[in-house]
DNA sequence: CCGGACTCCTGTGCGC
DNA sequence: TGCGCACAGGAGTCCG
């Protein structure tokens, strides 16, 4: 469930507290969840972590290499560590000693220490486990991995996103899940741009007009934005690093409402299903075929 | 090559 | 009341 607003927030409330602190021990209880080296180096371990970055909705977490000790030449380099919380994937940094709320299903976890002195335990932990862990030996191969995404969905440019659906055939929704698109929206903000925008998910995205193309270019970006403002849309799992619950979920204007009044029309919400994931829009905000003037025909 | 279908995985909630 | 099944979905893979 995490999509790109949720994997923001995590970034965010974690960033502060991560950057400049020294990982002390890397420890893997589920060797399969990572792809790449899987030694304690490759998970960080004696590196400083100095920043964390998020592309969609992958965040990774970059580690420079330490100066103490005189590292064999192997350990001078930097590593990269992404992580992916798929769809019940959580990072969280709890105080030392303290143990997860739910211990259950932790994959990894890292015990840190910041430059003030305390130190922290870092716990990746995923009951699905469609999410996972990467590992790389520099920034310059997370970039090559990021490089076959789309572009981030908050920098997404009308001419980007024209040129992705011109060139598809499939329904709008479908393309809009395509992270080669646009890296970072998920089913439920599909559904939330789609309405902002007054577009059908079931629209053949090479047959969208211009004006509704450009209408979901602004929706992607500001639908994602008030999302982020919020902390995140939680329905069940879903926290931010430092545990705590986000509030988007009762803003959500499609998501989740199926039978429910529209709140623009009041129109019944209808519940569908396109490309294999259940669709929630607006019969009347959203209809299949355009109206107006400006329609073909 | 494109697009649709299937697969993985487990907690939750509903229906009988 | 309890059991069992359907459902949730990100993304890789497979097949027509």
């Amino acid at each position: 469930m995490p999509e790109l607003p949720e994997v923001e927030c995590v970034r965010r409330s974690l960033e502060p507290l991560l950057a400049g602190a020294r990982v002390l021990r890397a420890e893997l209880l589920r060797p399969d969840i990572v792809t790449g080296p899987a030694r304690a180096r490759d998970l960080l371990q004696g590196t400083e972590a100095v920043a964390l970055r998020r592309h969609g909705k992958q965040l990774a977490i970059l580690g420079r290499p330490g100066r103490r000790g005189g590292p064999a030449p192997r350990d001078r380099e930097a590593r990269v560590l992404l992580v992916h919380l798929g769809m019940t994937g959580q990072l969280m940094l709890l105080p030392a000693g303290a143990s997860p709320e739910r211990p259950g299903h932790v994959h990894a976890r890292w015990r840190v220490r910041r430059p003030d002195g305390t130190e922290h335990l870092l716990v990746f932990r995923d009951p699905r486990r469609f999410g996972g862990l990467w590992t790389f030996r520099s920034v310059a191969e997370l970039e090559v991995r990021w490089s076959g995404l789309g572009p981030d969905a908050l920098e997404l440019s009308a001419r980007d996103l024209s040129t992705a659906l011109a060139g598809t055939t499939r329904a709008v929704k479908a393309a809009l899940l395509d992270q080669r698109v646009a890296a970072g929206i998920g089913n439920i903000y599909a559904d939330e741009s789609l309405h902002l925008a007054g577009i059908h998910p079931a629209a053949r995205s090479d047959r969208l007009r211009a004006g509704q193309v450009r209408a979901l270019a602004r929706a992607i970006p500001a639908v994602l934005r008030r999302s982020i403002r919020a902390g995140g849309t939680t329905r069940r799992d879903y926290t931010d690093g430092l545990g705590r619950a986000g509030r988007a979920g009762r803003r959500l204007a499609v998501y989740g409402r199926a039978g429910a009044p529209c709140l623009s029309c009041g129109t019944c919400l209808r519940e569908s299903t396109v490309a294999q994931r259940t669709t929630v829009h607006c019969p009347l905000c959203q209809p299949l075929r355009a109206r107006g003037p400006a329609g073909p025909g």
